[in-house]
DNA sequence: GTGGTCTAGACCACA
DNA sequence: GTGGTCTAGACCACC
């Protein structure tokens, strides 16, 4: 898993090392049971301090997406199919998803290419996934 | 268009009103040369700081979503249909729903749940903007 | 409230904050609502780093039981009666009351004593609550 | 007595096992005079490091609940009835109980079910040490 | 080796 | 004014 962080954006540092996380969780290139990079080697490897690492892992810790220990390091705790989602958890996301899509739509994208983009990152995290299923070729 | 304002909520004032002036876009309560309160107004009516209000129409104007003119106001620039999306809005809008949606998928939210969201939102925008039925009140 | 904060604890600082707050809340002395200090003036109070206070009132939000506002600073946000507990929390709880009464037990404290101060200080938050029941005058 | 063990846990696997033992002592599983597992036989049946074992019984021993004896190694010292707890065991020990109890008070449980906690736990302790049917089984 | 805690001090975002 | 972010560097706990 390489993650490319990008010091010049709006949002901050640990922000983005857990965004890639994320991605990389839906995408299976993590799963759970996998070992992460050590907040040392994480920092060193991006020019940046442990601290800032170490608040991307404790977020992530907080989100249940991880665990930690002393001498192992972390480990992605959970992953697609592992625990159905909390309803507390889609309600609150479902209004940042209202959000994100509103602003497409006011923005001019019609309404067919919204949710064919949403269907098509779907779909790309579940490809890469479970790559076995060569029953697809054509477009639908 | 009644916007509501929640001062407790972890995201900030201007964020908030940004948004869902945005949604109100995208669901057609607000359309393309309609006119805007007055920061001033909008400031008196939450009780909050003209500058906060300032700062919410500023994002909205950097986003291409209001005009404003000194003499009269802002005025909603573009909606649903107005232009089509320009690319490198696209590119990285896409790139915050990929995000999005990976955060739903790593939490445990089944692929078709995901998708069907993003549809109910979406349609539900398409009919706040033309209800299908023509069966008008009087309020319209 | 008046926090007291011992530098020599094994336990961390900011879980020191943290368990004075919570107590604070047991027994009223904060509600629901109320201001917290802020974290600078909380900070040079205790002669310690701001963000050793701030990772306090982090666990504490994390916990549900303080809100942060960027303007206003920190309230409780929660309390006794305010919601039910959650059946996890519970759970977990126990386990490591068990733990703490296990010691008790092993220490040489026979099972009344125990009983009796788990007792007493519940009664003890409660009546720093709601100091208004004066029909109390028996040990009973 | 068999000592169960979760490297995931966030606890230090010391903890986990000083924990377990002081736990026993107040179940009746270890009596006073019972002899415990090597610091080696332990760590090969857990597969950690003697260092850890060691650790969690040196805790032990500063706790007085265990004696060490090179030749003979370790057995239980005290236990419940063994002699009566040190004043300043009691005074620390409440404090802890306090901040325990205050967390349950503040995320919402409720007085009653608070005690019922205490009460049933050491009421389990109890009955565990000295069964009060004394239908007896084969294995004990 | 791992992560956790804390400091001193800086800069930014929010209102 | 408030809190959030980040740095550089230190020390400690765990194993």
């Amino acid at each position: 898993m390489q993650i490319q962080i990008d010091p010049q954006s709006a949002a901050p540092i640990y922000q983005q090392i857990r965004d890639r996380v994320v991605e990389a969780v839906a995408a299976g290139e993590l799963r759970p049971g996998d070992q992460l990079a050590s907040v040392r080697q994480l920092a060193v490897d991006f020019g940046i301090n442990v601290a800032t690492v170490a608040k991307a892992y404790d977020v992530l810790r907080n989100e249940g997406l991880i665990r930690t220990n002393h001498k192992s390091g972390s480990v992605i705790a959970r992953g697609p199919g592992t625990e159905p989602a909390e309803e507390a958890f889609v309600t609150e996301w479902s209004a940042r998803l209202a959000t994100l899509l509103a602003e497409a739509v006011a923005r001019g994208l019609i309404d067919t290419a919204i949710v064919d983009h949403s269907i098509a990152i779907v779909e790309d995290f579940s490809a890469r996934r479970s790559p076995s299923d060569p029953a697809k070729d054509s477009t639908s």
